[in-house]
Parts: structure tokens; sequence; C-alpha cells
DNA sequence: ACTTTAAGTCAGCCTTGTTGACATTCCAAG
DNA sequence: CTTGGAATGTCAACAAGGCTGACTTAAAGT
């Protein structure tokens, strides 16, 4: 199994990975998983004004810096109503800062300000320790699975727009 | 490697899949394909009268049955008015039996209904299609490293929640 | 000129989370 | 036997963050 290769006709033994029980611990992982994903970034949060919401938009605009707004609709999966009330209040408090486009001065190019760096970088902190430790503890075989398996997990368009910013990062 | 050990000083060149690039397409990762994840359900679901949290209860009853409120509260994270709001009209319509306690007459114990099960099998067929599917293709090298790594990710108090429940399903 | 697109806004609704206050019921310890 | 605490349920109020629908403005495309 260590060089990965499985034979044509896939044996009975090797599919016991699986069963229903096997999905369902998955599934279960998944859930227990997301809520310490997303637990570190809550806690910083929740002593100021912001939720969830602007801690998405806030890690993609920094991801993407100059992202139109239907950029980052795209890449949120929100309305524009739920997502403009969130840059809103960013831009309003100084974290986010919007300029029309040169070329097309229908669009609205966003950029992070220093304090939005400045939050931006305090709660990827808090995200990104409990990562390491995970990651650390699992090792580079256990984390290459691990991405792997996400990115069979996800729809098709969610998949282009995860390795176009992938390899936009690298 | 094939044998997991580590040498006592780690190399570097060990750990490049620490970098802050590989930590933050890995919170990408987990991003994208939670919605992936829960997609399939919340499109059932918006046809329903019912969101993400009956769903979530809905699945843990299914999976503990007779299960008490507090420990459904501790399993799910939430507090009791959520929950009671949630578990009040799935009892109402009929999916959830609520049964008070035999030696404690203070507990109720909760139960699937037949209707309720109907429900739950429908769901989880939904979910464990995709988790089926992403779990194939990545094979089970991989799907070994994602639980790893998700369990790594989890708080420890969930961490035993989680346990104990795949324990009690082998 | 006309249509389409990008963005923003207003109003209203739903789900799901939160606190706080309070009643009931029952177990268990003094 | 009484009383304190635990488990449950309920009411009210509120906030975050989704959603739809309708509409405006401005710019771009054709």
């Amino acid at each position: 199994m260590a060089d990965g290769r499985m034979p044509a006709a896939i044996s009975g033994e090797n599919l016991l990975f699986l069963t229903d029980e096997q999905l369902r611990q998955g599934i279960e992982a998944m859930f227990f998983a997301y809520r310490g994903f997303t637990a570190d970034p809550d806690r910083i949060l929740s002593n100021l004004a912001y939720g969830r919401a602007h801690h998405r938009a806030i890690h993609f605009i920094n991801r993407a810096p100059g992202t139109t707004v239907n950029n980052l609709l795209n890449i949120l999966g929100v309305t524009k109503q739920s997502l403009n009330r969130v840059l809103r209040t960013m831009i309003e408090d100084g974290l986010v800062e919007s300029r029309v486009g040169k070329s097309d001065k229908r669009e609205r190019h966003l950029y992070l300000t220093d304090a939005g760096r400045a939050l931006e970088g305090q709660l990827s902190d808090a995200q990104r320790v409990r990562m390491r430790s995970a990651f650390r503890d699992a090792g580079p075989d256990a984390v290459a699975g691990f991405r792997t398996v996400l990115e069979a997990m996800m729809d098709t368009e969610m998949q282009r727009t995860y390795t176009r910013l992938k390899e936009s990062g690298a």
C-alpha cells in the first residue's frame, strides 16, 4: 500500500473504509473539527462588534487585495445584500477601503487598511496556531490526505475557486 | 517514512508542510469543503420547514437513541433554549418522541419515530453520497490522514465526545 | 439610443444562536 | 421531612447573518 497502487478490480477488503459506519465517522469528524476550526477567531470576534461573516470577508480581501465585490461574492457564496452589510460596517470602521475601478468605473476594488490588516493578522494567527498544531501532530502524510479528501468534497465551482486562490498565493 | 518514524530533531525540509502558506491553504480547504459537506442536506431541508439545526439534532438522536436532552446539549454545543426550539417543532411534527426517564423522571429520553428515521435516512444518504465519492476518489490512505488531522483539530472535550460516539457505534 | 452589468440600498423575513427570568419536578443530603 | 440543587421546559427579547424582492445609479457594451 505504501506505493499507492491499486489493483484494477478493487478487492472487498480495500473497501472497508467506505462502509456506512466509516462514512458516518467522517461526517461526525467534520462536524466536530469545524467547531474547533472556528472557535478561536470566534472568541476574538465576540469581544468586538464583528462576527464570522466579517472574518470571512476580511480573510479573502487580504488574500486577494483589490478584488471586486462581485468576485468576493462568488468566493463567499452569499448574496450581495448579506456581503454589503458586513462590508459597509468594516468600511465605516476604517478596516476596509473601497476604490473605484480604473478601467471599469462601475467596479469597486477592496483593500484592507492598516487597521484591517492588523485584525486580519490577529484572527489568522489564532486560527493558524490550532491548524499548525493539528498539522504537526498529524504529520505531512496525514496532511496531504486531509487536503486530498477536502478537495474531493468540494463542489466543482468551489474546487476551481480554491485552486485559483491556491495558485495565486504560491 | 512508511514506518511513521520521525527523527528526534526534525529537519527543515520536513517542516515545509507547516509554512503559513500551507496553513492558509488548509484553512481555505476547510472553508470550501464544509460548504460542500452541508450543501446536499441543506438543499433537502430548504424544501421542508427545517434547517441545519434540525439535521444535527436528528443525526445525533439517531446515532444515540434514548439520549437525554442534556447529553444532546453537550454534543451539539448550543444552549438548551436553542435546542428546545428545534426539538419542540420536531416533536410536534411527529419526528421525535420524548419519553420520561424511568430511573430519573426529570430526564427526557429522545427517540426518532418512523417518520423521523425516514427523514434522517434521506439526509444521511445525501451526505453520504458525497462523502463516499470523496473517500473513494481520495483512497484509504488519504482518508486515514483526513481523519487524523480532523481529530487533532478538535477541542479536547469534543475529541472525547467524538471518540465515545465512535466506539459506541463500532 | 438601448440594454446589460456592477454596485449599493431599503424593507422585510427566517433560522439559529444568545441571555435572563422563572416554573416545575424530582432526587438526595442534611 | 424539608430543603437545596439538578434537569427540564418555557417565555421574552435580542442579534447575527442568511434570504428575497424591488429599485436606483452609473458605467459599459452593442
